[in-house]
DNA sequence: GTAAATTAGTATGCCAATCAAACAAATCAC
DNA sequence: GTGATTTGTTTGATTGGCATACTAATTTAC
């Protein structure tokens, strides 16, 4: 008889070294987990037959450089996709969206619907996920059950740590965690995450094979301005998960839209309102993003001053992130991207000139998730807990007993 | 006969929950470890024999809220302190210092002597740790053998990941770890660690019994302004060991001291130097901080104002740290700290006034761990990577063969 | 005061995870 | 080809951990 059984601490391990080098040898996973050949061999066929790893086909021993080397050649032990799944959504503004990631930490399934988030109840956005979830899960194959639902929030705990505040969609004190409770009942465990934090793990999350220790800081810019912070690989939360709300870093005086209470922060410099109200006040012309970015790459010379104070401002806290982080990249996302390109040149040449000789310079990159960012980041942070071997998100197995 | 073995992973574990809890008996370590209470009773024997824990004698089990339980009441187990050390060292610019950490995360010997940093050569430095080395070690029971030893430095390696530059001390692409390797041979590992990072760590490891997980932020105030991040107990390190170096942190456009390179730094305005110049500013009078402050305790409307703005400053950067981290406790450290208590208030008005409602605002305290800080702080940081099962410091125990 | 309930610690037998050692298989170097 | 090297598997032995008892020490109920 087939039942599912939790995995034991060196197959979790193993599934870990796994997905960190893409496909291994079984001579090769016993080096890295510190086992015998013989345990190896014996822990892999477990998992195979628990349908968790499988045995690569494809393409041979491509990627392992196995060219030129003596002895007999291993063969590539990899994840088997299909053995678990975890799912992300995300509330946003306008839509919600929920994606499937599986063992492998590919997505494999997603679902969104518009959503009018400012003026709609939590409880309306609860009965949307259901039915999403419903929809990816009919995605996957048969019989699967996943292991937790992860939810990305334009939001923040409130100091309870429980009841949310998500002033963008204008709710305060709402208790998600107990309306998806309602709503999934124990089916899996339910977590939430804020929306930015997500973005940053889904910007990095195994973005190289083999790499998951990444410095890495993740900035979102719409009319608001916040961020992520990964730290070796893993999110930086702070105390309620709002490290990273870089908006209300200070880097000046007062901002190109003023603000009487918090002056002078860098999301009334480089947020969207901020550069559009920019652009009105030295052309005297009220344009949108696209509109001026039509401006700027037809050599306006409004646009052009424009991105010039906005690239000054922006080097100016990308500089200062820069040195109290020290990450390896700094991604960008959100609309305000399509500027970016312009002004490549001039943020990067401040961002180095500021640093301190001998101080690593990072690379600056635009975003390359799109829209299923939050979503996915979440159903990612399920997968590194699983991997990592949280007893809560637990890996199962089916197994002959 | 009795021989030195490398403990399994379950011995490990059990000495860090040890560790955490401060002291457990058999049952609950169990319950602590997912293990049987048979198979932690085995653990414990074969932990005590190994000479790593012991059953506590003193007080009774008084910190355990024992009292009121029904039940046979459990026999405390704690670490044995004499059970291994960790070294650390301090290569300051006056001083160098170097302290002994037990196994219980207890401070057991130090010795330090002066050094003119500036001026002299790493080797001269090296030799002088040796000395100090040889000297703590003496102090440690008969035939121990340290862990590690971890040296903060005041400075960071360079783009390779291993010259170091020490600006303050005059050392440019200094091979340290090299020099300290011939040093000290294969006796045991060495490893490096910028200063603020390692008195971050003193200040915040196991401040709190039980409580393993803190988001912190400790900075340092000297001339210049540095610091060092802890985020879920864990330093964050960044790229290069250089996250936390706030000074650079830019808040205004010019400071008290102006710097043409990097205008409107934080330490122009809030470091030693720039609190100095403003006094003079707006006194005329030129003071050490002792002087400053003595003038403060007098009320002297000059030294008030000169603290007014401080704080201001202060308060600004302070709020910007506190939404980029999110730290539950902000720890203040160097000689600027006399100054502190006089603008308290001020600062921390300025601080949850600049926070959005709702966020927490984080606890401002002061220094506890004196001049010893980063040579306890670089030991603590041995201590953690043991006890967290890191295999380059794996634990070892004297048993019967 | 005594009995019942509860929890802690220990002893015993069993199972299974792991190892060490040996062997067969597949490749490279010559 | 032959030898060297590395992989994967088999075998028997070891041991780490569990279930299940059992005894010990304390609180609660009466």
């Amino acid at each position: 008889m087939l039942v599912s059984t939790d995995l034991r601490p060196n197959e979790t391990r193993a599934l870990a070294a796994l997905f960190r080098a893409g496909a291994l040898s079984r001579a090769a996973l016993a080096r890295d987990l510190g086992l015998t050949r013989s345990t190896t061999g014996a822990l892999v066929l477990g998992l195979t037959e628990a349908g968790l790893a499988r045995e690569r086909s494809d393409g041979a021993d491509d990627e392992q450089d196995g060219e030129g080397r003596v002895g007999r050649p291993g063969i590539l032990v990899e994840i088997e996709g299909n053995g678990g799944f975890f799912l992300g959504a995300y509330i946003g503004v306008n839509w919600i969206a929920t994606v499937a990631v599986d063992l492998a930490g590919a997505q494999r399934a997603s679902a969104s619907r518009a959503f009018a988030g400012p003026g709609s109840t939590p409880e309306a956005a609860v009965a949307i996920i259901e039915e999403l979830v419903a929809e990816i899960r009919s995605q996957l194959p048969e019989g699967t059950r996943p292991y937790g639902l992860n939810v990305a929030v334009p939001g923040f705990p409130a100091a309870d740590g429980v009841s949310y505040h998500a002033t963008i969609l204008g709710w305060h004190g709402v208790n998600l965690a107990e309306l998806l409770g309602n709503a999934f009942g124990d089916d899996f465990p339910i977590l939430l995450e804020n929306d930015a934090n997500a973005v940053a793990v889904a910007e990095t999350y195994r973005a190289q094979p083999g790499k998951d220790d990444e410095d890495a800081l993740v900035i979102l810019i719409e009319n608001g301005v916040g961020g992520g912070i990964i730290n070796a690989g893993r999110l930086h939360r702070g105390r309620l998960g709002g490290a990273g709300e870089i908006g209300h870093l200070r880097i000046g005086d007062e901002g190109f839209v003023f603000d009487a209470k918090r002056p002078g922060r860098l999301e009334s410099y480089v947020g969207k309102d901020a550069l559009l109200a920019r652009y009105l006040h030295i052309s005297g012309r009220r344009a949108g993003v696209d509109e001026f970015v039509a401006a700027l790459a037809a050599g306006d010379p409004t646009a052009v001053a424009t991105a010039r104070d906005w690239a000054l401002w922006f080097g100016r806290g990308l500089a200062t992130l820069a040195c109290t982080l020290q990450p390896e990249r700094i991604i960008l996302s959100g609309s305000v991207n399509a500027v970016y390109p312009f002004v490549a040149e001039q943020v990067e040449a401040f961002l180095s000139d500021f640093l301190a000789e001998g101080y690593p310079v990072p690379t600056v990159e635009l975003s390359r998730v799109g829209a299923d960012g939050p979503a996915l980041g979440a159903a990612c942070l399920l997968h590194q807990a699983s991997l990592s071997g949280d007893p809560k998100f637990q890996l199962r197995g089916l197994a002959a007993r």
